[in-house]
DNA sequence: CGGGTGACTAAGCGCTTGCTTAGCATGTTG
DNA sequence: CAACATGCTAAGCAAGCGCTTAGTCACCCG
């Protein structure tokens, strides 16, 4: 029941302190919590689905809560990553920007079950897990920002307004967790190239 | 409380059946299904912040899912005539797509409240009441395929894939639901005018 | 072998949930 | 005036919730 992207972000053979079992708990919570919400999931429907007993979960997680901020930080964490990657590659603004649009749209959709919660489950974390979320959002926001801002400053890009056009690059991407499924008929790959045209497009390249 | 897209939405002059205390009730819901999501809202906070007692709500309404199915419906059947009179309006298809992406984004970011609702509480309606908002989706999504296409055949738009354009187009307006507050810089209107001409531009117009 | 440790379960506590019941005030109708 | 309808409340029920407690079992170290 595991999807590949879940697992490939909580690798099985345990890099750091994780134990198989919380690790199996952590999948369960994933599944769970897109499927049906993190309100509408009981801490015995994500025992059950790890194999284990509802008591067990309190052995490796504090609360239900935690699980949540545990998901929403590793997966945040994993797309500052991904775009920061993208922004320090020795290319110039426009390829950076290509690149950027075609892992961040391959990951939302390839991730969209994580990517359902990293993006709409935000209201329910306590408040202190939500700030430390909330500053990886704003340096994904920022690093987008500077591409565009570099791109404009070399004659590349031609922008309105880099602040919406940078909202709408990241809203495009992180809308595709929303609405792809493993059904879709693009793979994650093909959509991030076709996203990645789309965008450059928008921000005036290629004109 | 009531927000003034909402308000407009289910006006107080009322127009049909719906009594004062059932759009009490209803505004209430609203409110409190944005700000905190459907499964964290009880009965009792609605029934509340409408000054009534928890058991009051059910005079009006069946149950708590008829309030969200109430509200869901409503709330695609307005996007949908937005879309539909854009796709009507004796125009090229260029300024269709523009004063639809306009319209579009303008009611997303005014009614960020209900959209948030309609966009990301679906799972939550009962699957009856679910198959008629998919019903609407479905036509919003078919509206905005046929001006790209129509934009396609008279030479004036330029894409890889109509598809994965229409779904981009409904995708950057949706999330602004997602993202705008009250606090944001931007008017809906400045947004509007503004993401009218990313799009455009993403769909190969105006080279 | 004895004593301790860590992962786990059976049982259940206190509380909140969506919703129901019984009844009360008001206004309308014959 | 009686009879009923309407719109509401006080009280509470059954079920389900997050989380705790007390104890079991397998294993490790001396």
């Amino acid at each position: 029941m595991n999807d590949r992207a879940t697992a490939d972000l909580w690798p099985a053979g345990a890099p750091g302190e994780r134990t198989e079992a919380a690790r199996r708990l952590l999948l369960a919570a994933v599944e769970s919590f897109a499927r049906r919400g993190y309100h509408a999931t009981t801490t015995r429907d994500i025992a059950t689905a790890a194999g284990m007993s509802p008591a067990a979960l309190y052995i490796h997680y504090s609360s239900k809560s935690a699980l949540l901020s545990e998901i929403s930080r590793t997966g945040h964490q994993a797309t500052l990553d991904l775009v920061e990657q993208a922004a320090a590659a020795d290319l110039p603004p426009v390829k950076q920007m290509r690149r950027l649009v075609e892992e961040f749209t391959r990951w939302h959709a390839h991730g969209h079950t994580v990517g359902r919660i990293v993006n709409h489950e935000l209201h329910a974390l306590p408040e202190q897990d939500f700030a430390v979320v909330a500053e990886l959002r704003r340096r994904i926001e920022e690093t987008v920002r500077r591409i565009i801002e570099a791109g404009v400053a070399a004659g590349s890009f031609e922008v309105q307004d880099v602040r919406t056009a940078a909202r709408a690059v990241t809203s495009l991407g992180i809308d595709v967790s929303r609405w792809y499924t493993d059904r879709s008929s693009e793979t994650p790959e093909e959509l991030g190239r076709r996203y990645g045209v789309l965008v450059l497009r928008m921000l005036g390249a290629d004109g």
